[in-house]
DNA sequence: TTAAGTGCAAAATCTTTGCAAATGT
DNA sequence: ACATTTGCAAAGATTTTGCACTTAA
C-alpha cells in the first residue's frame, strides 16, 4: 500500500532529522506529498482544520529549518510550501529552480528538473542561488478554459 | 535642481494616473526613486515616521495598482516596493526581470536590463511573465566583507 | 466647492509564544 | 521516565477599514 510505505518513509525522514513522529506531522507531509504544487500555510490549515493554527506554524517551520520542505512566496506573498526533492533534503538546496505561478488557480509548480540557461550578472553580484519564476496559465487551467471555449 | 525637477516628474507622473500629487506621495516617490533597490514597508515606515501608517498602505497600494511601483518579495516574504522603469508605467510590466536578493543586506535589486535566456518550459504551461530571482552577495556587501578580510 | 486623500482609532488577520497536558522514544 | 510536541489561549505584528477633518484641483 503507498499510504504505508509513505508512512514508513516519512518516519525515516522525520527519524533522519530527529524530529519525532508524530501525527499531525505525518498528515502534513502525506498532504504535501499529495500534490505536485506547493501548499500555502491558509490551504493546509483549510484542510487540517482539527491541527492547532500553531501547530502547524510551528511544524511548517521546523521543516523548513531542517530542510525538508521549503517556502516559496505566491503572488500574494502567501507562503507556500513543498517537499524538498531528494538532492536538496541534505542541507543544502537546490541550486536551479523554476516556479511556476499560475494566475487563475494560484498554484506554485516547482518544476526542479530543468536545466536554466547561463545568466550573466553584473559584476559584484556573486550568486549562490537562482530561481526562475514565471507566472501564467498552468496546464490544468488552460484545458479548463479549453472546454469553456467549445 | 534635481529636487524640483523631481518633482515636476513625480508631480506629472501623479497626474498622469490620476492621483492627487500629495506631499506624503510625493515622499514616497522621492524615496523610492532614491534607491537602487526594493524598498519594503517597515523601511518606507521607519523614514516617513509621520506619515500614518495606514496612509501609507493605501498609497503603495494605490501605486501598485496605478502601475507606478512594482511589488517583490524578499527572502522573509515581507513586500519590497521599487518604481517601475518608464517601459513599465503604462500598464503592462516588463516580461523580463531579474530580482537579486542579498542574503546579507537583504536588499532586493531590480536588475531590468538584462536579456534573459530563452527557456522552454513543460508542455502545458503558458508563461504570461518571467522573473529570474537570484540570491547571494551584493556587491556592497562583497565589498564589505573583502575589506574585514583584511 | 467638492471629490480625493489624510490621520487617527478600531477591527480584522496573521504569526509567534508561554505553559500545562499529552505523546513518542 | 524524560524530553518533545501538542493544544489552547494570550500576546505581537501586520494590514485593512470607517469616519471626520483637511487639502488639491
Amino acid at each position: 500500500m503507498n499510504a504505508n510505505k509513505n508512512k514508513y518513509q516519512f518516519g525515516d525522514l522525520l527519524a533522519r532529522h530527529h524530529l519525532k513522529k508524530t501525527e499531525p506531522r505525518l498528515r502534513v507531509l502525506s498532504m504535501l506529498a499529495s500534490k505536485n504544487f506547493a501548499t500555502s500555510q491558509p490551504d493546509l490549515e483549510d484542510v487540517m482544520l482539527d491541527i492547532d493554527r500553531g501547530t502547524l506554524y510551528r511544524i511548517l517551520n521546523a521543516f523548513e529549518e531542517k530542510g525538508i520542505i521549503h517556502k516559496v512566496f505566491d503572488l500574494n506573498g502567501t507562503a507556500n510550501y513543498a517537499l524538498c526533492k531528494s538532492s536538496c533534503e541534505e542541507n543544502h538546496h537546490h541550486d536551479e529552480h523554476l516556479h511556476f505561478n499560475c494566475v487563475v488557480c494560484n498554484n506554485v509548480y516547482c518544476l526542479d528538473d530543468l536545466d536554466l540557461p547561463a545568466l550573466n550578472l553584473p559584476a559584484g553580484f556573486q550568486p549562490m542561488n537562482l530561481s526562475l519564476s514565471a507566472t501564467g496559465i498552468c496546464p490544468k487551467c488552460g484545458k479548463k478554459s479549453d472546454i469553456t471555449e467549445n
